[in-house]
DNA sequence: TTGAAAGCGTTACCAA
DNA sequence: TTGGTAACGCTTTCAA
């Protein structure tokens, strides 16, 4: 059986001094005469002592921990991410809690104000699903948090911004260089604001190109291999004039691609696809997918780094976070 | 700015009862008059009262809280069964950190021994790379601990057991249905349990089978497409007579498979390729990829189970899960 | 340089 | 059914 934790009580007792000087000790502060030190650092070595993080968060009011909310860390964009945050958070010895939302506004908010009941430090909200006036009212709420892609402005709100709209601008200037004139858009799910971003990156390209449109060539889905294949053949089949498709991300894509070929159509000569995101399956995949490449792990790691920064210097709201994005030509279109 | 933290002091003034009685409530304990209980309730409710995790924490010694400790979340295998982990949790609404080791045994011992000063009721460890004597003493130093793929009997430790063997006989009994009969194997880690397990596994359904075998037809590497490319071609170009591959995981046999294509072998007709795992792109490559599924979500959630059990029936020691494999046959082999 | 005492927010134990 | 008091293990504040 394991014996009594032993306390900072213990090694004082051990070490011959007051539960204050090893307190002082552990966390290097104040002065300390070497005889002193090292008796207490003997006896931490020899009782095998270490703090206790519950009661050093309950006198401090810090627990060094943070969550990281995602819809679905089986989101193959989504370990990368959860990696950068974890990377940076480790360096500054904080630790990280993982929550799936699963794409659920309601399971969202039951996470996020369970959050808020304490154990973390600070939030890091991915692919939030929530409305706008409701993610405001949590972050007047609560403490430190970073959302990504939802332009909040508010006091200790950090927020990482990916440029979507430059994102889809490049997949349909690509397109047009390669003579496609008539490009569907999958979309992602509607309440996705990253999805809406793109849709309007798309609408806009379109736009400055004169290419023609309807409200039809952009139709909604899940963003999944499958939702990718359905929302492709509807576009396909009730448009046979589209040659191209670009998609909310990598998933749908190749599965727009699947369904091009179950059509019977050679991609890239008959139909082209570009995703977006470039998850590293898209470079495997046959054909591989021409995308837009979007930096996963800068993204968990610089967001973490901001929350960081605003936990550290409570007043300060860093700018925010812009995330590039570049074209990946590969062989899809 | 936020206000001063409601406490449960301040809900038990609000509602004229003492922090006892609130506490009673919070936690459905000891009978309470249904007036009280109104007015308690009430108090709550009006004040936003949320109950501290980590003062409950210090007053229980129990977090609800678990740590999750993989080599990486990157690695595609672990995404699902870090999901079934946290659905697990999440159903005995428990929060659940998650740690990267990175394959380094070090980094491995410092994460467990961080993980013993507290923040977490029990630890899930998964590809663990520390011998088995460290392993061994770190159970005894501390609480809870699920492990996969190591077989350790010791009070309080849960075990994971993949059938590792019988998944490599079945690869090699698909081999031999084929035809094949020189067989190479792209093993993993060498530190690695699993791949350990594999190796044997695949030795000996090569001897039943009276099938050529040399030591140089098996050789370790870093569980990677890289990997895998780099060893499969040592492999082939050392053993020209070799037809089929078997590797450790479906990474290295997708880095097989492209080895094999550089080489300007046709697959499967010509190199028949055999990966381990089923990681979800092994149904999207080209050649589709011929595999031994493990069932990654129920690794995750029977471990999550098996270690819950556990915090909940301290004396109880729950017997080993075993987790089956079978043989998907696609189009690499 | 060191120590004593109070406090962090909750639960446990024992009385009332 | 309810309340008082003492933990839980640490840090903070103030003295010595």
């Amino acid at each position: 059986m394991m014996r009594h934790r032993v306390t900072i009580e213990d090694v004082a007792r051990a070490a011959g001094v007051s539960r204050q000087t090893v307190s002082r000790v552990i966390n290097n502060k104040g002065e300390i005469s070497p005889p002193t030190l090292e008796r207490v650092m003997d006896a931490i070595q020899r009782l095998g002592y270490r703090p206790s993080w519950v009661a050093r968060g309950l006198a401090t009011q810090r627990t060094r921990t943070l969550g990281l909310v995602v819809p679905d860390i089986t989101n193959p964009f989504f370990p990368e991410v959860a990696r950068g945050v974890q990377d940076a958070a480790r360096a500054k010895d904080y630790h990280v809690f993982l929550y799936n939302t699963d794409e659920s506004a309601e399971r969202e908010h039951q996470i996020l104000y369970s959050l808020a009941s304490q154990p973390v430090d600070g939030i890091l909200l991915f692919g939030s699903r929530i409305a706008d006036a409701e993610l405001l009212a949590f972050a007047e709420y609560y403490r430190p948090l970073v959302v990504l892609n939802r332009p909040i402005i508010h006091p200790g709100v950090g927020v990482v911004l990916v440029d979507n709209l430059a994102g889809a601008r490049l997949a349909v200037e690509h397109f047009v260089r390669r003579g496609h004139r008539h490009i569907g858009m999958l979309a992602g799910p509607p309440a996705s604001p990253s999805s809406i971003q793109r849709v309007e990156g798309f609408c806009c390209a379109l736009a400055e190109y004169q290419l023609p449109f309807q409200e039809s060539y952009i139709v909604p889905g899940p963003p999944t291999l499958e939702g990718g294949r359905v929302i492709a053949e509807q576009l396909l089949c009730r448009h046979p004039e589209l040659t191209a498709l670009f998609a909310y991300n990598d998933m749908m894509a190749l599965g727009a691609v699947q369904t091009c070929m179950a059509l019977g159509y050679r991609v890239p000569e008959q139909r082209a696809v570009i995703g977006f995101d470039d998850i590293w399956i898209a470079a495997l995949t046959h054909p591989a997918l021409t995308t837009i490449r979007v930096n996963k792990y800068d993204i968990g790691y610089r967001a973490a780094r901001c929350l960081l920064t605003i936990l550290e210097d409570a007043a300060q709201s860093p700018p925010a976070v812009e995330i590039g994005v570049e074209l990946v030509i590969r062989e899809s279109a």
